[in-house]
RNA sequence: GGGCGCGUAGCUCAGCUGGAUAGAGCACCUCCCUUCUAAGGAGGCGGUCAAAGGUUCGAAUCCUUUCGCGCUCACCA
């Protein structure tokens, strides 16, 4: 065998396993082979596209940790995608309409004395999402007056005034009355600016928005053609059902008797919309929580009922929910994370650490604000996306701003390690010398650098990015471990010094690659 | 009750298309800065891979059952 294949140097068997040692310059050639390609990891284009939706909040409150992980997600996947070579559309749903909007108007309209964002210096999302909390407070008064009056609980429950007028409301929207759409587009373009600022924080961005004040009507309208097609039905009460019993689930309401619609209602118009707007699509990633999987389920049987192909080129990206060390976030009892708040937090503490020990005496102000900012939400991007998104995750605030270990924020401290070597090279360094002898770390640098491409086309096959961050920290670590053993500028041959540049060369690359993939920059000091 | 998912070290997580002594980080204990960034490295401690059966030369990984946890089954979104 050692004759036959010239770069076996030996081999030895070990509990049923043959074990071949390989030479040096086979690794250099597979070095060599990567170094020659420009883009290594970005797979060739293909003509397929891809839509990713991602984040589709209510305007009736501010984005919190759950949105954080569904944001950073949907990002990453749309990026993955684009590495593997399609064209991807990153979009979303805008719930910009229904009973809980009209909740934050009515109670705007009764006790704001018209505050804005400008009168109250509060950002547009957070101020709405304080009227939503007022209405809350003000209905579960008025719930718990009539029950003190006598009232059954349930009858008290629907019957609350407040509650009779915010239905008034949705009514009144429906049909169009101007001034109630007027504060409706009013308290909205506050929302969208506050969402503006905070998704310019995260380095977050659409390519199409679609609003559900928009795409319901279409759904309205397949729904009626849907009737004609006989496919749905309509009971006695006047609303219109999917009759799902062939798929052994309940049948689907898709209008009420009163002719308004659902939240599935638009879904089908939207995605119907969608693959007209994009006709190249081959796939529709949503990327929404795990307690949606029965929605998404019911909507593409629908979608395929119906008659459209591409249902089964839906795809729901579940992934599980963010919990706190004291249990569930529940925004009734306050124990929502604030995303604004959280981002700001982690900006901060990468501040306190970096000013205490980072290298930054070369950095003006301004740079050094980008820096923080590179380094907290860093480790907060790589937080939320290093665990198997349909797992459930624990968000621990103590750990998310960590800098040892599996995080962010060691990533990219390893990085800027690259870069100051980098820089003290100055100039091209020059070809490979393949028969220059490797040491181990160096081998199982190159080793993991050939598994890129597959980790690549796997991440986006199963549209993980975990995948990614755990192949950059174990590049990162191999990195480390090879930095600790060998010297570079004091190596005396030159043909080794070579190698060793050229791979820090390479790994600050993938490096910058991967992380670019989760949405993280990395700075060249730190 | 039905459906779906999860259960790996004290904690947070990898590994799961079956292969060698089950890995990493945190925490705890040793070492290593006159060397290119010690936000680092080398090592130690720590596991009946929830439990029991089965398939297999071989199971954390595949199958069955049980237990525990989560989500879900609205004329809510």
């Amino acid at each position: 065998m050692k004759k036959e294949i010239s770069f076996v140097t030996g081999f030895n068997v070990v509990k049923g396993f043959l074990n071949l040692e390989i030479s040096s310059d086979h690794w250099l050639n597979k070095f060599q082979d990567i170094l020659n390609i420009e883009n290594y990891g970005v797979a060739e284009k293909t003509d397929k596209t891809y839509i990713v939706e991602f984040s589709s909040p209510n305007t009736n409150k501010p984005l919190h940790l759950g949105h954080l992980r569904n944001i950073f997600l949907g990002y990453s996947v749309a990026n993955i995608l684009k590495a593997n070579g399609h064209d991807v559309v990153k979009t979303q749903i805008i719930n910009d309409r229904g009973i809980h909007i009209c909740k934050s108007m009515l109670a705007w309209q009764l006790f704001s004395n018209n505050e804005t964002p400008e009168s109250s210096g509060l950002k547009g999302d957070k101020l709405v999402g304080k009227y939503y909390v007022i209405f809350d407070q003000k209905y579960k008064e008025e719930i718990k007056q009539l029950i003190e009056a006598g009232e059954e609980k349930e009858k008290a429950e629907k019957e609350a005034p407040i509650l009779l007028k915010a239905q008034e409301m949705l009514k009144k929207w429906e049909e169009g009355e101007e001034e109630v759409v007027k504060l409706w587009g009013m308290m909205n373009s506050w929302v969208y600016k506050g969402f503006d600022v905070t998704y310019d924080t995260m380095g977050v961005d659409f390519d199409s928005l679609y609003y559900e004040s928009d795409t319901y009507i279409l759904g309205k309208d397949i729904v009626e053609s849907g009737l004609e097609k006989g496919v749905l039905y309509k009971k006695e009460d006047g609303s219109v059902w999917c009759d799902l019993s062939s798929e052994k689930m309940d049948d689907k309401l898709l209008l009420r008797g009163d002719g308004t619609s659902v939240y599935m209602t638009q879904d089908v118009g939207t995605a119907v919309k969608r693959f007209e707007d994009y006709p190249k699509t081959v796939g529709m990633i949503y990327t929404v929580g795990n307690e949606q999987e029965h929605h998404f389920k019911v909507l593409f049987t629908i979608l395929k009922k119906l008659g459209y192909s591409f249902a089964d080129e839906c795809f729901h990206l579940s992934y599980g929910m963010v919990n706190l060390p004291t249990g569930k976030m529940k925004s009734r009892e306050g124990t929502v994370v604030d995303a604004d708040d959280l981002m700001a937090e982690v900006i901060q503490d990468a501040k306190n650490i970096t000013e205490e020990r980072g290298q930054i005496e070369s950095l003006n102000p301004d740079q050094l604000e980008e820096l923080f900012a590179q380094i907290g939400l860093g480790g907060l991007k790589y937080y939320l996306l290093k665990v198997d998104p349909k797992k459930s995750m624990m968000f621990n605030p103590a750990e998310s701003i960590d800098l040892n270990g599996n995080t962010g924020p060691f990533i990219q401290y390893t990085f800027a390690r690259t870069q100051s070597i980098v820089n003290k090279q100055r100039g091209e360094v020059s070809q490979l010398n393949l028969n220059t002898e490797v040491e181990k770390s160096e081998v199982d640098i190159i080793k993991h650098l050939l598994d890129l491409p597959e980790m690549i086309q796997e991440a986006g096959k199963s549209y993980s990015p975990a995948l990614v961050a755990n192949y950059t920290y174990d590049l990162v670590k191999l990195y480390n471990s090879f930095y600790q053993s060998v010297s570079i500028f004091k190596e005396e041959d030159q043909s080794k010094q070579n190698v060793r540049l050229l791979l820090t060369e390479k790994v600050a690359k993938t490096v910058r690659f991967t992380m670019s993939l989760m949405g993280i920059e990395v700075p060249s000091k730190m």
